[in-house]
DNA sequence: GCCGCAGTTTGACTTACTTCAAGCAATCGC
DNA sequence: GCGATTGCTTGAAGTAAGTCAAACTGCGGC
């Protein structure tokens, strides 16, 4: 089932309809957010397989439950999932969108279990490091720890950063820095960052921006018209605009992820 | 300047003007987010006064600046303050607001410098950790580790639900949830869920809710006139409707801070 | 091939919140 | 005590985004 990346297509980020992660959409292991807890000593030691297993995770599948205890620490190998918050009311609000090398369910610390959800928008890989076996290792290696807190305190910036968002009412800005976010996160992987998949749907974008699927659909027909993105199938591509600037320039001053 | 609370008022949790605070208006030690690091091992070992210091710092006054470098964690020992990160633009969105308790600034752990910066509303004595000292304590007692670990967890957890907050859109289930919300927190703490201080101004609640300070203003009128709180100089009383309900029912089944 | 479905786009209308503005209340400094 | 300042309230008008509804698109199944 493994459909190679076309050679011929002109957004290379973008394939349409793949049915199972390919293989190059993978994240380096040196770019994962769990690299130093799965990788803890040198990569020579060869003990390490067995810190870490994997797990494919199909579309529509979840990776936990909200509810479930925390058994483990995860990292996003390849696909796309959602970080979903559901209501009492049966809404939701996506907390967050996860791309290979992200780390999913670390809030489940406060509690030991989770209070989110990690659901797959496309067939996804996932390595899994065993919760006591990362205790562990955190006790006997103290960068471990400090690497858990790093961890932790860049979700806990990038959630209130999100929430400083969701208080500027512009319904075009906040689609604007969705796909600028995205755009920096896959640059920050090594794709393109003027070029990517969208496998959310539009009522996916409105539960995590906090406006209507109509909003966001008018949005990105706005931008379109306006000669800033071009709409693909399940992509987007950046074009022009402020939006392009923005890419631009960050590419140039773009670090490594901290 | 110091006013009593007088023994005829009504509200006792609600002191107007205070300048200094009050030394009941403390929270216990045992209840701090603090505690386990500033009391690793027994209170009756006796080296503890060296791992904390106190700080004060007065209505106005950051207790620390967004950009520095993180050089030690807090705790709120006494009085009010709020967590804002400002935006390029002039304005900013008030991420959290800090209650005797809590423990401001952990977001720093990101960078090690704080995104965010913590200023006091009204004068406030803060016990400080400095953070080299809790990492050689974390790194020789592991389960303080997981208590860091637990302390970002919760503060993830929290500011997600926040964001979530925001995204639902009604103006009035907002400002109905930020006092459910500091009715818990004060209960938590041991004091009235049904009469408390809103030390911040209109405009800050706005600020932490998305909205402007005048559909705040109408928002306490309308509940006002529906009888479910009573506006007080600098504090609110919450008197009947779905508001004072949830206080009474979750004052019953309320546990400790887990 | 055609049909049906799920997701998207677009349009017309409505409304909740913002914006602008004026008046009020409490506090502070002289 | 009195005026200035700051924060709060209230009103009127405008608007951005929501709601409801219909049409369109691509895809999968038969």
């Amino acid at each position: 089932m493994d459909i190679p990346v076309a050679a011929t297509a002109p957004i290379p980020a973008i394939a349409p309809r793949e049915k199972a992660p390919a293989r190059g959409r993978q994240v380096a292991c040196a770019s994962c957010a769990l690299h130093p807890l799965c990788h803890p000593l040198s990569a020579a030691e060869g003990w390490l397989a067995a810190v870490q297993t994997r797990r494919r995770v199909a579309r529509g599948e979840r990776l936990f439950r909200a509810g479930a205890p925390q058994t483990a620490l995860y990292a996003i190998r390849a696909g796309f999932l959602k970080a979903c918050a559901p209501n009492p009311d049966g809404s939701r609000f996506i907390v967050r969108f996860l791309l290979p090398g992200d780390a999913p369910g670390l809030d489940a610390f406060a509690t030991g279990a989770h209070p989110t959800e990690a659901i797959a928008l496309e067939d996804s890989v996932v390595c899994e490091v065993p919760r006591y076996r990362a205790e562990i290792l955190a006790e006997g290696i103290p960068s471990l720890g400090a690497q858990l807190r790093q961890l932790l305190g860049r979700e806990l910036a990038r959630s209130q950063e999100h929430a400083a968002l969701l208080t500027r009412h512009a319904a075009a800005e906040r689609v604007e820095r969705f796909l600028l976010d995205l755009s920096r996160r896959w640059g920050e992987r090594g794709y393109s960052r003027t070029a990517f998949r969208l496998p959310m749907r539009r009522q996916e974008i409105g539960e995590h921006l906090g406006l209507t699927m109509e909003t966001v659909s008018r949005i990105f027909s706005d931008f379109q018209s306006r000669g800033w993105i071009r709409l693909t199938r399940g992509g987007v591509e950046i074009r022009g605009g402020p939006l392009l600037a923005e890419c631009r320039s960050a590419d140039a001053g773009a670090g490594p992820a901290v």
